[in-house]
This record gives C-alpha cells, structure tokens and sequence, in this order.
DNA sequence: GTACTAAATTGATCTATATCATTTTGGTGC
DNA sequence: GCACCAAAATGATATAGATCAATTTAGTAC
C-alpha cells in the first residue's frame, strides 16, 4: 500500500489494521489467550470460549461506544488501539486510558442492567472482541479462575487510575507529560535503530485530555523535550531518543 | 461521658466508637450483612463466613496499613470511618477516598503477593473487619455469587476514581469542594432540625488533599459557602445548611 | 516539485490558585 | 470564667499554566 522509495518523511507510524482488514479465527485465539484472565485455561477451553465472542472491526476514530448507552457487552482489543474518554458538557475531553492488545474495557455489570460512564474510540485501526454479560457470566461460572484474574486485572485499574489522581494533584504538566509518555512507551512502543517509536496515531490534543492540560501546554513541553534530544516528534507521532531522561524527570 | 448541658459550642460530632469501645459479634454479623457482596447470602452462610473475619478497633488517626506494606488482608469498615491515602515523597497527601461502613478496601490480590500502593489510616474511631486473602479466596470459590458482586463494587470504585479525574482536570477548587461534601453528606450525613450534619471529623486538610488544593484555598472556599448560608462549619465538622446551592455549584 | 490543510508551534497576555506571612478563633481543660 | 493552642481565616504576592491570537510546518495528494 504504501511505497514507500520516497527519502521524503512520512509518517512513521505503521497502517496496522487497515481498512477492509478482517480479524481472522487464529488471531483471535491467539490474542485472546494472551489476556491475562484466560491464560490459565486448556487450549481446548480456550477454543470454546472464543466461539462465543465476536469480532468486530474499527477503523481509527471510530466509536465504540459512547457514555450513556446502555452497557450489554465486555469487550477485548486483539489488535491495534482503543481509547476510553469523557466528553464534558463544555467540551472539554478527558482521556481515561488508552488501551493495547489484551485489555478489557465496557461492562462488568454482571447484574441488573447499566450504562457506559464513558466512550470508547477507535485510536487507531483495532480489532475488538465482545461478548454478552450473560454469556460471560456463565463462563464465570464454569471457571472460577477467570473470575479471579478478571479480579485483579479491575484491581490493577483502580490502582493505575489512584495513580493518576495522585499525579494530577501533585506534578506539574511536564511531569505527568514525561510519565504518560512512559507508560505508552511500555504498552506501544517499538524498538528501531536508535530510538523507540511509540506504534500509536496520537496528537497533542490526546495528550493533553490525557494529561489534564491544553494543546498548547502540551505542545510547549513536547517541544522542550524535541529541544533537549528526549524524543522526536511529528505529527500524530512520537519516538523516544533518551528514555532515562523522561525517567530521571518523572523520578525527581 | 458528654456531660452535656453547657450552652457553650462544642464540637456537635458524636464521640462514637470511643476509646476501649468493643465490636460485638452481633455488630459484626450485621453490619457485614450489609456489605454488598455478602447481601444475596443467607443468614447461616453469613454466620459462617462472619467467623472467619477478625474485628479490630482503632483509634482515630490510628494507622490501619501503610503503603508499601505487604498486602495479606482484604478489610471491611463495620463502624466508623476509614481513609485512603497516599503520601508523596515531598509530603503532600493525596486522600483517595473516605470510607463508610460496609466498604471494603485493602487488597484483592488473590494470587502471587502483593503491597499495598497506598495507605489507610482511622478517620473516626471505627471497627475494621479483616480476612485473609486465603480464606477469602475459599470464600469466593464455594460463593460464585459473592465474586460477582466484588467484581461489579471494584468497578464502581474505578468509576468514582475516573470521576474524580474528570473532576480534576476540568473542574475550578470551588466546584471540586462542593462535590466532595455532597459525597460526604450521602455516606455520613446526619439530618438535624434545619441541617444535615456530616458526622465525620475531617480538617480543611483533609478536604484540601480531597480535592486535590491547598489548606488555604480550600479554608477560603468553605469561608465562602459559609457567608452565603450554605453551609455552618467549625473545626474539623461541617454541617450542610442549603444542599440545593451545592447541587447548583456542581451542576453547573 | 507545488499546493493544500490540519496539526503543531510560538508569542503575548491573563487568571486561578499556590505560596508565604500573619492574625483570629473554636474548642478544650482547668 | 480564663488560658491555651492548633485549626482556620485572611491578606499580599508570586507563578504555572490557561487563554487568545497568529504563524509555521509536516505530511498528503496531485
């Protein structure tokens, strides 16, 4: 698709999960038992289970979902990228988290009914998994590991966002920066030559809603870090040059 | 104790769970019951699971855990009132959550160890109910049904954790205040004659590490909310005089 | 290569809130 | 009632980061 003999800079970013992509049996399997709450069961479990889940397709900005509609269904990103946010009534957006192959997101409302507190979007192409509550509620049933896992996977979230709450109270804008560029690094980054890009369309308007702060703001301090030889930047991209910067930043 | 009969102004908080106060195990029983995951049990499960729960009073400021800690213990507030907390290395606290009786806390982490990320400390004198994470794990695989309901709890806690970043990333100091002691009217208020008492000990500290601002910002606030009659407040208690403006503020 | 456009940058203010420094006061113990 | 003291309030000032307003530029399409 793309040919790629130009010396001209283009993106770096990779056209993962592009249009008219189809998520194939195989890789559903194959991503599904990477998640953690599955990764304790037989391969032949495991292959039931995935016939209950269905695959579905996004190309980068669509909607998943969105806050308020009624929450039926537990979702896994195999593939690519999904972004989890909150629109305000002033238009302000809050990112909650960015979400990398093996993640759970929607509902966990077991009982009673629900409805989503927050959106989810495509950040780049992705394929997602979903599945009935019921459904996987009777999965839960026959094997209580899975419950357990999934225990401590929704722990683990709580704590990741305790963390943040405690970083947007005490850090400045270049700190909690310096961190959320960590954290992608961890989930999305890809080791090239000299410096690790993170595989990841985001611009600095997602970095903001992620970081609390402004496009502007933002984009001061990515600059500073260009400035500084911390990372390289373009547009909707980032590589990181010198991570043991970013660390020493977010440490200190 | 309170021999009350003076006109001066003392504190109106109620010296509950004093001092050599002792937890029954009628209190325990009932209050556990209240838990939500242990609601759908019936009342000779219940009796056999109060059992194997450990109560424990502590004083307020007690120190119930500290970050860091190794994590063996899943913990449920009977009495009282608990704190979630984080210290941070240049000695700003971040309190994460108040809690009310039949909230859990502690850790969930049911395989492998674990340390505790923050730390929980006595806000009032209270009643700490507290399992082995062993014996609650026995616990989960004879009730499938108690998993289901802790697993919808933990994500209603991650919920109210992102609502706090909304908060804090698009809302001003005085709006974050008002929603904090809407919060604490629903878990401790207390209605008097023409007022809801929020029968808590807390300081303009502890509402300033809530809401993410300084002792004097939030001191200022509450001077403020005070001169328009919304609410009546003295050292370390707050009593909520006109709910309906405080809805405005955060609606709004 | 040239034209085009949304993303990113940069600069000049403005402002909410932090910070620093006192003073005042609520509540207790005597 | 009076003394005491930490909590709370208040005032003056500083500042990080928001906001407003242009430019510049990266990357794509042709």
């Amino acid at each position: 698709m793309q040919v790629a003999m130009a010396k001209r800079k283009t993106t770096p970013l990779k056209d993962f999960a592009p249009d008219g992509h189809h998520c194939s049996l195989d890789l559903k399997t194959t991503k599904l038992g990477m998640v953690s709450f599955f990764q304790d069961l037989e391969q032949d479990v495991l292959d039931e289970i995935v016939k209950r889940f269905t695959a579905t397709h996004y190309r980068e900005g669509d909607e998943i979902y969105y806050q308020g509609d009624p929450a039926h269904y537990l979702r896994v990103v195999v593939d690519g990228a999904a972004k989890l946010l909150r629109y305000t009534d002033e238009g302000k957006d809050v990112v909650l988290d960015i979400l990398n192959p093996g993640s759970y997101f929607g509902s966990l409302k077991l009982l009673g009914s629900d409805v989503y507190t927050e959106s989810a979007e495509a950040q780049s192409g992705c394929c997602i998994l979903s599945i009935g509550l019921k459904d996987f509620r009777e999965i839960l049933q026959e094997y209580p590991s899975v419950g357990i896992a999934i225990l401590e996977m929704s722990a683990e979230k709580l704590r990741s966002s305790q963390e943040q709450i405690k970083q947007l109270t005490t850090e400045s804008v270049e700190t909690r920066i310096a961190n959320i560029l960590l954290i992608l690094t961890d989930k999305f980054g890809e080791v090239k030559e000299d410096k690790t890009l993170i595989q990841l369309p985001f611009s600095r308007k997602d970095l903001a809603d992620m970081a609390g702060t402004t496009t502007e703001s933002a984009s001061r301090v990515m600059s500073n870090f260009q400035k500084e030889g911390i990372i390289e930047t373009g547009r909707q991209w980032v590589a990181i040059k010198n991570i043991e910067m970013l660390r020493s930043i977010v440490e200190h």
